[in-house]
DNA sequence: TACTATTTAATTTTT
DNA sequence: TTAAATAGTA
């Protein structure tokens, strides 16, 4: 057996981790550590040389891209398909189960996934029907709520009030919505995870039979896991299974979704035996910017602790810039990038992140007027686009009556003549009698509705019956095409005015495309149209996929992790807004943030700038802030300060104050001795000037309020 | 039922 | 500031 490409190419420790002997492993890899080569090697090493079936092996991660990246590396290794080995999001893999084994778990065969949207959905309606006020007990938290307790493993019956009338309302609220659920045969994300888990807690044979099967468990990002996601992976391994986990105590940013860095060192306890690799040779940035790294997650107590290191070369400083406000940072950042295109470099090199969504504004403002490229990650998906999930509602109506949350959604769009009123009435009478929307809606429709309000309901289940009807025989693409016209949405949303009809329309259209290009599982017991729904419910699909047009990318620290660039710029460093203000105070938030900020910083290749903001505006109003003590905390000898060039005595640009195009006729000269009047101060004349843009600065010896230095962009000067 | 005024709140996000 | 949700009006 020639073991060369599997072990050529891994350092020592890498190989150390590859070749482990069939016994638990921990690596700890760090950032640009090669964690996916490792778990890539890892299993075309137990396939090719230790000579497993791929069907004894279960490679776990949390993206569905990590997924498909690992089947396609292993399959390049190895040379051929492994279709057999089970890879998946955990998420997928309990769908699977699931999916085989519904009578098992009590679920109907063809139970519906829902995503967060239709569950916040689902709550909302289950307080209306409940006629619980919704501003004492906001659905959001309740959803919060109720998933926490799921990724904890925790069922209605294992929670106590603790005499807290307030907790014994959320555990009432989560068992009504269980029930919704359970009888509309629905299934949120984290339902998947705790049934699964149950499913094998209590069937000791499909148990056996999982554990015989799965000899080696290979996890990815093993940090991010989640109380139930441990739990079933510690129940399939058994005393038996093998356990192979990759993760990195220092990128875990996900606690605030449930997931528990302390699984590693629970890892060491369940499984005393482990053998602990480190990964800390780094292959993707300089060592002036991994030393920076390094020092700033230092200063982290709760950490196993390791050290980036790498033989590549020193590299440039971190350039630091305090910008006077939000605007002159991103003009700096936008210089900046102009440079570096400019430069011949590829734009989709260079990355602007930021901590919150909402930074992206000003900088995709200023990208616009520069007239460069960008993208900018998150936002809504495919599959979670409004119109999307109206004809996936009618879909998941014909293939299921029983499912309320579609039928809410669609019962009335488009506008049919079944009003809040009917709906009203047929939520009670489901309420009552225990029965489905749709059960309801027959019923009241032959006797108890009103003439016209009858016959409204009965054209909608007419047309739903007729749909079913119709589509049956035909191909997943022509079923969902026959749909989307049938159900009258392409029409409603025609008379929609502006460009976004025409794209709601596009987008239905590209779903017919989707669902034609989707291709369903031959072994799969269910209907490809119920496949086609699990798979909108699983994958999302791409987020703003612009072409493939070469951007700037733009994005928020945590979408950024696993991702690198030669170029980039942590834009937003101030305390407050990072860390956020809602961490500072929690010492665990606290260092959450610092690690976030230790993955923002390993994203960097080459050239790393941090920027921050001396005045930012936030919700409407001007703050002052502080760096990000986290500069602070990376050593000087790492740093260089960038400053505005001082430029004396030159005829500047009037800065635009408004937002959007740049002003024409803005450029007033401001020189010195010009007088000049300000709202408070009143009348003066410009002794001197420094600064250029929105930087711009002038002294001003005003008449009765003495020499100011004020920034031009907020003085609002009026030249005399 | 659709449009408009008012109120309210404002991290991070994959499945 | 602004986006979304709600309440009120035509």
């Amino acid at each position: 057996m020639d073991v060369t490409p599997i072990l050529e190419s891994l350092n020592d420790a890498q190989r150390q981790a590859v070749t482990a002997p069939a016994e638990p492993t921990l690596v700890i890899a760090g950032a640009g550590s090669g964690k996916t080569r490792v778990l890539v090697h890892r299993a075309a090493w137990l396939i090719d040389v230790e000579g497993l079936s791929p069907q004894s092996l279960l490679a776990v991660t949390f993206t569905n891209k990590a997924a498909a990246e690992m089947r396609g590396r292993i399959e390049g290794l190895l040379g051929m398909p492994v279709g057999h080995l089970w890879i998946g999001t955990f998420h997928g893999l309990a769908h699977r189960l699931l999916r085989r084994h519904w009578r098992e778990a009590n679920l109907p065969q063809n139970f519906q996934i829902i995503d967060a949207d239709d569950q916040l959905r689902l709550i909302k309606r289950l307080l209306k029907n409940l006629e619980i006020d919704d501003s004492r007990w906001v659905p959001r938290e309740i959803q919060y709520f109720i998933n926490a307790q799921k990724d904890e493993g925790l069922r209605p019956r294992h929670l106590a009030d603790e005499g807290d009338p307030n907790r014994r309302q959320m555990i009432a609220l989560y068992e009504a919505y269980e029930d919704i659920c359970q009888r509309g045969g629905l299934v949120d994300f984290a339902e998947l995870l705790l049934r699964a888990h149950e499913l094998w807690r209590d069937n000791a044979e499909l148990l056996d039979h999982y554990r015989r099967r799965f000899q080696h468990l290979l996890v990815d990002e093993f940090q991010d896991t989640n109380a139930i996601q441990y739990a079933w992976l510690r129940l399939l391994a058994g005393d038996t299974g093998i356990p192979f986990v990759v993760g990195d105590d220092d990128q875990s940013i996900y606690r605030w979704r449930g997931a528990r860095v302390e699984h590693i060192y629970r890892f060491q306890k369940d499984f005393p035996a482990a053998t602990v690799v480190k990964l800390e040779q780094n292959y993707r940035s300089t060592a002036t910017i991994l030393n920076a790294a390094n020092a700033v997650i230092a200063n982290n107590n709760s950490r196993m602790g390791k050290n980036l290191w790498t033989e590549g070369p020193e590299g440039e400083s971190i350039k630091v810039y305090a910008a006077y406000n939000e605007r002159d940072e991103s003009d700096f950042v936008i210089a900046r990038l102009r440079d570096w295109i400019d430069h011949g470099n590829v734009r989709a090199d260079a990355a602007v992140l930021y901590r919150s969504n909402a930074q992206s504004r000003v900088l995709e403002e200023g990208l616009i007027n520069a007239g460069i490229p960008y993208r900018v990650y998150g936002g809504l998906r495919f599959f979670e686009r409004a119109e999307i999930k109206d004809a996936l509602a009618y879909l998941r109506l014909i293939s299921h009556r029983d499912d309320d949350a579609s039928f809410e959604r669609i019962v009335n769009k488009p506008t049919r003549g079944i009003g809040a009123r009917t709906v009203e009435a047929m939520r009670s009478y489901a309420r009552a009698n225990s029965c489905s929307m749709w059960r309801a809606a027959g019923a009241l429709a032959s006797d108890e509705l009103a003439g016209r309000a009858a016959n409204a309901v009965l054209a909608f289940i007419n047309l739903i019956e007729t749909m079913a009807r119709d589509i049956d025989g035909l191909s997943l693409q022509e079923q969902v095409d026959h749909v989307i016209h049938a159900s009258g949405l392409i029409d409603f949303f025609k008379k929609e005015k502006g460009e976004k009809g025409e794209t709601r329309i596009e987008n239905l259209l590209e779903l017919v495309s989707a669902a034609r290009s989707f291709e369903p599982d031959p072994l799969e017991e269910m209907s490809p149209l119920d496949e086609f729904l699990s798979h909108a419910a699983l994958e999302a699909g791409e987020g703003q996929a612009e072409a493939w047009e070469d951007c700037v990318q733009l994005m928020t620290m945590h979408s950024a992790k696993g991702l690198e660039f030669p170029l980039v710029f942590l834009s937003g460093m101030e305390d407050g807004l990072f860390p956020h203000q809602r961490s500072i105070a929690d010492p665990d938030g606290l260092e959450e943030e610092r690690r976030l900020c230790y993955v923002g910083i390993t994203r960097a290749k080459q050239t790393l700038y941090v920027t921050y903001a001396e005045q930012r505006r936030l919700h409407g109003m001007d703050n002052f802030s502080q760096p990000s003590r986290f500069i602070a905390e990376i050593p000087d000898e790492y740093m260089e300060e960038i400053r505005p060039r001082v430029l004396v005595t030159r005829p500047m640009r009037s800065p635009s104050r408004s937002s959007g195009s740049t002003q024409p006729g803005a450029e007033l000269g401001i020189r010195l001795g010009q007088r000049v009047r300000h709202g408070k101060f009143g009348d003066g004349v410009i002794l001197n000037c420094e600064g250029q843009g929105a930087h711009a600065r002038v002294e001003v010896n005003f008449e009765t309020a003495g020499t100011k230095w004020l920034v031009l962009s907020y003085a609002n000067l009026d030249l005399m």
